[in-house]
RNA sequence: GACCUGGUAGCUCAGCAGGUAGAGCACCUGACUUUUAAUCAGGGGGUCGCGGGUCCGAAUCCCGCCCGGGUCACCA
């Protein structure tokens, strides 16, 4: 298959001329890809550390530092360009009296660059924190031309498929993949301070369990057997609990064979995390803390903006029974009305009952409403029927201590008292298998392994699950999951538009068109 | 999977009652020692997603396909 990549031609004669240059580097004994370049200080170090320095104000700190060349400002014997690395940009100022090698750097220093720079930190006249470059060295030199530097990258396939273009043109993507990795890190170092243990469970799997979803399939060579890849963490961490951990969690990638949409993606970071002797409630205080824990860090406040709404973390969160709110909203009793109820209200909302399941009818009456809340709320006390690892509640045995954590109509968080009487675990899978053979294919699988490891004896144990993609799309203001997601899942891409490397006896080179 | 919408220079976009392609940025040449979307002068650069059809003539109209995006359905 071969896809029309456009001015092939322009990219080609841009990249000649780039080798070229690179070679008579080499000819005049330079390396154009140096090994290392001793970095003192980030572009943030350099801002904030003189922020408070007069406008015009020459200090004597030195200062080096590294980063792509960007918007470059030529003035003649002098110029003006911003370094870009990891945490932004800061302007440097290169001129042929304080300068060594400006001639140089006039002939071959160019945007997308990138260099290392030393020199002395001052503020321009018009106030913005400079490095008045005495010495310079080129690191590296692009292939190919940056992209425009106004707008940067908006093709959301070039985005998609080229982050790392995307990343070098927006500032606010390098930002957002920060804030991600800075959200994890913080996750992590608060249930460090509890006490948790991190772990590790395997990802490939004999069975699946820990979540309605269809899986991935693949092979192990060694046994000739299939293979599914894990759709939830839930299962073998409980076996830690049963083991003897009391305080577990694992963030890892899970992956589910379904749809793709802007909150959707088939593989995913979850958190989900176990500790003993709790219960649900505890789990809610604990969710609550750890979030309004990650908000405040990051935003000083408990009040922040999520696509135009405000969405206030100011404990405690609202706390609504699944059962009050359908009925409230929709009239519905999910515990005492009828199927045929759940069946006519749903098609007076064009609903289609594609099993026959009161469970399932339920969550669909739950979808109905789910838009319905914005601001942070835990959602209380799921039918046994949609909660088939959670306890059955201390008052009514026909729900479940089991909370959702709904912010801006999305599931965030999933909780329960985890069940841990395994004659009605089996009892749950066993009624997992009758939903498989009513077509549900996201049923869960018979887990024996697991109904035996309750047989050795799990504590009281309160469980939560976290998306954290969702999580970070909420503290990042992204409306999209592959915000989020630095390299998502694309169609294969057919032809990629780089140079082959082609005999140099060919050079009248009828370019290859050939699938 | 259904419907809607898009694909023109490396990037961001214009051109679409059919007459054979344009701007800005980027690139190359030149001028310019506090600019910040620097500025000014000149230059090169395009299988207008792919294939087929209608037509004297297609970026523009028609059909099929490929690759995006949005909405819906399934799901977190």
């Amino acid at each position: 298959m071969v896809i029309c990549t456009g001015g092939i031609i322009l990219l080609k004669k841009f990249r000649e001329e780039r080798i070229k240059e690179i070679e008579g580097l080499r000819a005049l004994g330079i390396n154009p890809y140096p090994y290392s370049y001793k970095k003192t200080h980030t572009s943030e170090d350099i801002r904030t550390q003189f922020q408070n320095i007069a406008n015009g104000e020459v200090t004597n700190e030195r200062v080096s530092t590294a980063g792509r060349v960007m918007a470059l400002r030529e003035h003649g014997k002098s110029t003006f360009f911003h370094i870009k690395d990891t945490f932004g940009r800061i302007q440097a100022y290169v001129r042929k009296d304080r300068t060594e090698n400006y001639e140089f750097f006039k002939e071959h220093i160019t945007l997308g660059d990138i260099i290392g720079i030393e020199g002395i930190v001052f503020k321009s006249n018009t106030g913005e924190v400079t490095v008045l470059v005495e010495k310079f060295q080129l690191l590296n030199k692009p292939l190919r031309p940056m992209p425009e530097k106004w707008h940067g990258i908006k093709d959301r396939e070039i985005l998609y498929r080229q982050r790392y273009a995307e990343m070098i043109a927006n500032d606010e993507t390098v930002k957002r993949f920060r804030m991600r990795s800075d959200i994890i890190r913080m996750i992590r170092e608060f249930l460090s301070s509890k006490g948790f243990f991190e772990v590790e469970t395997p990802i490939l799997q004999y069975q699946t369990g820990g979540a309605s979803a269809r899986p991935f399939i693949t092979h192990l060579n060694a046994l000739d057997i299939d293979m599914y890849l894990r759709i939830a963490t839930e299962l073998h961490l409980k076996r830690f609990i049963v083991g003897g951990f009391d305080k577990v969690y694992e963030i890892g990638r899970i992956f589910r064979n379904e749809g793709i949409s802007y909150k959707h993606h088939p593989e995913f970071t979850t958190i989900e995390l176990y500790q003993a002797y709790a219960d649900y409630e505890d789990i809610m205080n604990l969710t609550e803390e750890l979030i309004t824990h990650l908000v405040e860090k990051l935003y000083g406040t408990t009040k922040i903006t999520y696509q135009g709404q405000e969405i206030d973390f100011t404990r405690p969160w609202k706390r609504v029974k699944m059962r009050d709110f359908i009925k409230e909203n929709l009239g519905v009793d999910i515990l005492e009305d009828s199927n045929e109820k759940f069946v006519s209200v749903l098609a007076s909302h064009d609903v289609e009952i594609d099993i026959n399941d009161r469970g399932h009818m339920i969550e669909k009456l739950w979808d109905l409403v789910e838009d319905k809340v914005l601001q942070p709320t835990f959602l209380l006390e799921h039918p046994v029927e949609i909660s088939p690892l959670a306890k059955k509640s201390r008052d009514d045995s026909r729900v479940t201590e089991r909370f959702e954590l709904i912010i801006y109509g999305r599931e965030m968080a999933n909780a329960f008292s985890e069940l841990n009487d395994p004659v009605d675990q089996y009892e749950r899978f066993v009624n997992q298998l009758r939903l498989r053979d009513l077509g549900d294919e996201e049923a869960q699988m018979m887990d024996k392994d697991f109904v035996r490891a309750l047989e050795y004896g799990m504590p009281p144990t309160g469980g939560l699950g976290i998306g954290i993609d969702r999580l970070v799309m909420l503290l990042t203001d992204s409306p999209n999951i592959r915000d989020v997601i630095a390299f998502p899942l694309v169609r294969p891409e057919g032809d990629v538009d780089i140079e082959e490397i082609e005999d140099d006896g060919n050079d009248s080179g009828e370019r290859g068109e050939q699938a």
